[in-house]
RNA sequence: GGAGGGGUACUCAAGCGGUCAACGAGGGCAGACUGUAAAUCUGCUGGCUAUGCCUUCGGAGGUUCGAAUCCUCCCCCCUCCA
């Protein structure tokens, strides 16, 4: 096998498509190190294990010494939200943007190789066109193909609208890529049709198309196949506790698990097909699953610490253990020294209202120091600390304070 | 520019003068069962220490004992015609 053949191999894992494969080979043979692009929001970025997905197969190109360009969509970010149907998104200011850079880098880094990672801004050349320019740049492209985009072509078909602009997206994350001179770009599958049109472009401006390779979208950890997405809160994100991290990856059911594997482990294919295996000899996929969740929580904390968090979930949710780091919050109390236990929930954060804390009691899911609360009117007593919990996730300490 | 249709809670979607804090579905939370899974069953899902009070049905006014429901004006969306 020649060393391309090897590249190819890595590279093909975990991809939906890639288009065209041929070129991609091509280009390998060029010997030469390419340019990979994968473009992102500009907002205050919260990277989840949904990104690390595009993010890991970044960091293969780099290991296989290709150059990534992490593009910052801020040009196209200072216009505003495209969708246009939730209230216009803000304009973000120079220093907002540069922020937000800084924190992608803190996050990215923990994946990717900074000494091969270009951080760029599509600002930097998007802002020097004219209106001109930009019209020029629209005469490329025609609207009948704009509405081969499936989003597009069920607004228009089922009369949703669609505004002038939204057209100028794909446009402009095209011309990204001729400013970069992408020779790769990647996406989800849902980007499939914008990295397309880069294609596209870039042969209208006399250069040699880019490859483009569709990643899958992951799915959040609730049951349904709605995409990981901090919007819908079913995400797990790069920089939670190893106990958050643990606990929700347990959450997750068990075909969806297998889904997890093959996206985001770094173990060989055939590893997997063996725990496939184990399992289907009569193994817990409980106990596979806590090796998914260790593994992830390693890559982004480390062993000891992934190890630990097994440990914990165990004692918490086997043995019935209270973690021992609860933190402790301080309220103070009424001036009749008590504290009423639902203003303490709402107080601390564990419920949203008062009438939130009074359903949970309702509910018996409201536990003191581990005994169920019945009374709605429950009093804590000032100068003494207390164990709250609801249900089995939410959890905090409290001392009342007089 | 003309004619018509529509904007309801996190989402979809009923209601079309009182019985509406608003049917139903999805989502979410909780309980049972478990492996903190999933599936299933059950309860809850605006606020307020509450058999009551307050705020919600695009916005502002008005009619009425009483409005999400009727009227006026405004904003936004869609369709057809031009």
């Amino acid at each position: 096998m020649t060393r391309v053949a090897d590249a190819l191999d890595i590279l093909r894992r975990g991809t939906d498509e890639i288009l065209l494969e041929a070129d991609l080979e091509k280009k390998l043979n060029q010997n030469r190190p390419l340019r990979i692009k994968a473009g992102f929001d500009p907002t205050a970025p919260d990277l989840h294990l949904g990104h690390t997905v595009l993010i890991n197969k970044m960091r293969q190109f780099q290991d296989l010494g290709h150059e990534v360009i992490f593009l910052i969509g801020d040009f196209t970010g200072m216009i505003g939200d495209p969708t246009g149907k939730s209230t216009t998104r803000p304009p973000l200011s120079r220093d907002e943007v540069i922020e937000n850079a800084r924190t992608y880098e803190a996050q990215i880094f923990k994946i990717l190789d900074p000494e091969k990672t270009l951080v760029m801004f599509n600002s930097s050349w998007m802002g020097e066109m004219n209106a001109a320019d930009l019209i020029q740049l629209a005469a490329r492209h025609t609207v009948a193909r704009m509405l081969e985009r499936d989003d597009f072509n069920k607004r228009f078909t089922s009369n949703q609208p669609i505004a002038i602009h939204e057209f100028l997206y794909p446009l402009v994350q095209a011309y990204d890529s001729v400013a970069i001179k992408a020779d790769v770009e990647l996406g989800g599958t849902d980007q499939k049709f914008n990295l397309l049109v880069g294609r596209q472009i870039q042969e209208s401006y006399g250069q040699p198309p880019q490859v483009i390779m569709t990643l899958p979208i992951l799915e959040g950890i609730h049951s349904g196949a709605e995409k990981m997405s901090k919007s819908l809160d079913n995400y797990v994100g790069i920089t939670e506790s190893p106990d958050e991290m643990f606990g929700k990856i347990m959450s997750i059911d068990d075909e969806k698990m297998w889904r997890w594997f093959d996206l985001l482990s770094f173990r060989p294919a055939a590893e997997i097909e063996a725990l496939r295996t184990e399992v289907a000899n009569g193994a817990n996929p409980r106990d596979i699953k806590f090796r998914l969740a260790e593994e992830i929580i390693a890559r982004f904390h480390n062993q000891k610490a992934a190890t630990a968090a097994r440990q914990a979930f165990i004692d918490r949710f086997r043995e019935g253990v209270l973690p021992d780091d609860i933190e402790e919050q301080v309220i103070t109390a009424d001036a009749g020294g008590t504290k009423w236990i639902a203003a303490a929930c709402t107080e601390t954060g564990l419920t949203a209202s008062n009438s939130e804390a009074i359903r949970n009691i309702t509910a018996g899911a409201l536990r003191i120091d581990g005994e169920k609360v019945t009374d709605k009117n429950t009093q804590l007593i000032a100068g003494k600390s207390y164990i709250i919990q609801i249900g089995k996730r939410r959890i905090t300490r409290i001392r009342i304070r007089k």
